[in-house]
DNA sequence: AAGTGGTCTAGACCACCTT
DNA sequence: AGGTGGTCTAGACCACTTG
């Protein structure tokens, strides 16, 4: 007697990756129901489900209830990156830490700002400029604003103490995140913060948390000449 | 009578998150075991896996087999992001897309890319230079060395008429992607191409591809003055 | 060696969506 | 209204990893 080996979720993943790469199922196209697909290869309908999930979340298929399983037409490659707070990434390449509070104002929001929270009017936000550094060399220059409305205990914190990147973090949980990543030169006082010289390209991420529809923070980081980021899968 | 709804694992996905955020699980704390949970929350063991599951993901918690669960000690914010074909990426800002070739070259591998391969020694590989294009104006200038030991097909090409980025999304699967972002100043045949003055601060971004232990390609895609990516969660 | 997470199954019911 | 994916359960066994 032939014993089959029991048939995993990465297999089906890997059977139907295939399938989708060699044509078999082209892009648009619909697939069998898990069901049939179980039936085919021999396996329950829940490990069909568990390799579609994968597939679904790489960008591979689209699933709909009663619309079933398609293979996406503009095939996406889809990354995945962490962004630590800064004073981990910092030690993480072994260097020491340091922290820099620069500014603290409460302010009108400008209008670029207005439009990172989506909101149409100015108002009142905690501004905070600092400067983190690594083995004492200018590492990234945070140009924060807070909420005060939804995070009015910011107002309360010593952030010559603890950055308030790292205070958020600890306290401030967060539902939905935006990034945007650009580059910008050098110019005025982020060339002089960052000591380098002016016209250098330098490396910048913007951050936008929210908590629910209620926006918490946005955060216009710009990193050190030499700063890459990296993303897998 | 009351009848109990039943719980679903956002549910559980939920609480153990509120634990997490109000401290009852600590940093670095090991979580009851699975089954644990399960009793305690009334539901299946597999209803607090899925939980876990999607905790693991977002990199919230992280998970051994007989090492049990702990909270991460290094809260990250992990977040996703799309790399769409280039030509899609054209015409989803409702602009024409147009592709020219700059070069295509059997060469020795420099340093660096092989640095990228992860290889010791130089090997020949196709070089291919492009220019994409946004409404006739330059958008993605493109630097690609592809592997032609795991990808021969390649040589039979006509870049002329399709890139090389779009032919290898079509046509080789890839099992794992290297991403990295930094910014890089205007100089030289870049300015020139990408009609932008030197000194200027372009965005770079850098990707591998493998399939399996193998290399297929890597490239370098530096975008016109302006570019800006997007990603979430 | 044993504990814990990971997976598979079979069946049931639910929820969403298209027709 | 009905079809399809999504989830839950209970039980079993497996596989990894740590003590």
């Amino acid at each position: 007697m032939n014993v089959e080996t029991r048939i995993s979720w990465t297999d089906v993943r890997d059977e139907i990756r295939a399938r989708i790469l060699n044509r078999t199922y082209e892009p648009g196209d619909k697939l069998p129901r898990d069901e049939d697909i179980a039936l085919e290869l021999g396996c329950a309908r829940t490990t069909v489900h568990r390799a579609m999930q994968d597939l679904s979340l790489a960008g591979l298929v689209e699933r709909k209830r009663k619309g079933g399983t398609h293979v996406r037409t503009d095939p996406v490659t889809r990354a995945t990156f962490d962004i630590p707070i800064t004073r981990r990434e910092v030690e993480q390449r072994g260097a020491k830490y340091n922290y820099q509070l620069i500014s603290r104002e409460l302010k009108e929001t400008p209008l670029a700002i207005m439009a990172c929270f989506g909101i149409q009017q100015a108002v009142q936000m905690l501004n905070v400029k600092s400067l983190h550094l690594a083995d004492n060399r200018p590492y990234i220059l945070e140009d924060r604003w807070i909420d005060i409305t939804s995070t009015p205990e910011i107002l309360s914190v010593d952030l010559t103490l603890e950055s308030a990147n790292e205070w958020l973090v600890r306290h401030k949980p967060y539902s939905r995140i935006e990034v945007r990543f650009s580059a910008m030169s050098a110019e005025g006082e982020t060339a002089q913060h960052l000591s380098t010289p002016v016209g250098g390209a330098l490396f910048v991420i913007e951050r936008t948390t929210w908590i629910g529809p209620s926006p918490i923070t946005t955060v216009q980081a710009v990193a050190a000449p030499g700063y890459q980021l990296s993303a897998r899968s």
